[in-house]
DNA sequence: GTGGAGTTGTAAGGCGGATCACATGACAAG
DNA sequence: CTTGTCATGTGATCCGCCTTACAACTCCAC
C-alpha cells in the first residue's frame, strides 16, 4: 500500500515539482479512500475541509437545481483533482460527488495542502494551471449550451468525453463510460426524451452506434460538423 | 503616476502577501494601459503573454459562438484580475476583452508574474483562490442558464450584477452599469426581443424600473423568488 | 429465475422563445 | 437642426423541446 501511494503521487503530473521530502510528507498525510459504485464521496452541505485525487475509477459531480433537476458538472477520472475549492475558499460543499464506478481516491486535508503549497511555489503554479484550464473548459461549454440545439449539444458532449474516455477501435472511437439517456440529458441540459430521439437520429444517420450503454463514434468528422452547427 | 501605481498594488487584496521589495519589483514591471470606451484590450487570437489588473473602468469579456452570436462571459471591474490564463497555459486568447467604459489597467508580463509567484508562494495561493472562486461562480451560472426561463435568468442576472455594480438608493438597488437589451441577451443566452418583453413584464409587475439604460431593483425579494423559480 | 425498478422507444399537444418584420424613439455626429 | 445609426416596443409565425403518457425492454437483487 505504501509503495502504491508513493507511486501514485510521483506519477501524477500535478506533483512533478515535489522533492523527495515533500513526496514523503504528502504521502504521510494522505489517506486512501475507497468508495463503492453509487456511494457518495461527499454531499451538498458537507464540510469542505479536504481535497481528493482520483487513483482509480470515476467520480461524477452534480449540482441540484432549484427545481430539483440534476445538472452534471463533469466526470473526474484518474489523476484528476477534486474538491480543491476546500483549499481556497469553500467551507461547505455546494455540489455532490458520487462514485460512478468503484473508485479509490487519496484525500488530503485542505490545511496540509495549503502548507505544501506554501513550501513549494511550483505546486501553486501547477494547481492554478489546473483550475484555470478547468475554467476555460467550462466557459467553452457554456457557449455551447446556450446557443445550440439539443442535437448539437449531444454531439459536443460525445466529442468532449472522448478526451477523457475515448478508446480507439476498428469501428471508430468508443466512449468508454456507461451513460444512461437521463445522465446525458443532465450533461447537456435537456430532457431524457429529447436525448432518446437525438440518439435515434444520430444512429440513423450513421454517426454513432451504441453498445451496452456505451457510445461508439463512427463518423467523427460528421459529428464535429454537427457540434459546430 | 509612480505613487499611484504603488498605491494600487498595495491596496489590491490579491497582493496582500507581497513584501516591500516585491511590490517595487512588480511596480517596476507593470505597465499602465489606458483603453478608451469601446476599444479592445485584446482580441481573439492575440498572443496571450500578459495578464491585467483593472485600475478603473469596466472591461467586458465576450466569446463569439460558431454561429456568430456573442456570449458575454462577464464584466470585470476595479481590482479584478483579467487574462490570467496567459500565466498558466494559453498562448492565444480565446475570448475578446473590450473596454466598456474608459478604462485603465496594469499589464504584467506572464513570465514576470510567474517569477513573482515562484518567489512568493502566498501569491500563488491567492491567485488560485481567485480562479477557483471564478470557477464556482460560473458553475452556478451554468445551472441557472440551462434550466430556467428567460424571465428567471434575467432576474438572476440583475441580482448577480448587484454584487459588483449595486448601489443602494431610496427606491431600491441601482445596478450601476449601462446595458442595452442586446447585451443583456448576450449575458443570459436569449434574443434581444425576448429580453425586451421580459423587462416590460418585470416593470409592469413593479419588480424593477429602468432609467438611462440602468436597472433599478425595486423589489429585491420578489426578484429572488423569480430567479429561483 | 422472477419480480420490480430503472431504461428506452414512441407519440400527441402545448408553450417558450427564436425569427422575421416594422414602427417609433433616443442619441451622436455632422 | 438634421440625418443616420442604434435601441426599444410590439406583433405574427414557426419550431424545438418540454410535458405527459404508455408500452416494451434490461438489468439487478432477492
Amino acid at each position: 500500500m505504501r509503495r502504491s501511494k508513493s507511486w501514485y503521487f510521483r506519477n501524477n503530473s500535478l506533483f512533478s515539482s515535489l522533492t523527495d521530502d515533500e513526496f514523503e510528507w504528502l504521502e504521510a498525510r494522505s489517506e486512501l479512500i475507497s468508495v463503492r459504485r453509487k456511494q457518495t464521496v461527499w454531499g451538498e452541505g458537507d464540510a469542505a475541509d479536504r481535497l481528493f485525487f482520483v487513483r482509480s475509477g470515476v467520480v461524477k459531480v452534480t449540482r441540484l437545481t432549484d427545481d430539483g433537476r440534476e445538472l452534471t458538472v463533469g466526470f473526474f477520472t484518474k489523476d484528476e483533482m477534486l474538491g480543491e475549492d476546500a483549499v481556497f475558499s469553500a467551507d461547505r460543499r455546494e455540489v455532490n460527488a458520487l462514485a460512478y464506478d468503484d473508485t479509490t481516491l487519496f484525500a488530503v486535508a485542505a490545511a496540509d495542502f495549503r502548507t505544501l503549497m506554501l513550501k513549494n511555489p511550483k505546486l501553486g503554479l501547477e494547481i492554478s494551471r489546473a483550475v484555470s484550464r478547468r475554467y476555460q473548459r467550462l466557459e467553452r461549454r457554456v457557449g455551447d449550451l446556450l446557443f445550440k440545439t439539443a442535437h448539437s449539444r449531444l454531439a459536443s458532449l460525445f466529442l468532449d468525453l472522448t478526451e477523457n474516455f475515448g478508446v480507439r477501435d476498428s469501428r471508430g472511437v468508443i466512449v468508454n463510460l456507461k451513460l444512461t439517456h437521463r445522465e446525458m440529458a443532465g450533461l447537456i441540459g435537456a430532457t431524457r426524451e429529447t436525448v432518446s430521439f437525438a440518439i435515434l437520429d444520430l444512429r440513423k444517420d450513421g454517426l454513432i452506434q451504441t453498445e451496452a450503454k456505451r457510445v461508439i463514434i463512427l463518423d467523427e468528422h460528421a459529428l464535429e460538423n454537427l457540434a459546430h452547427a
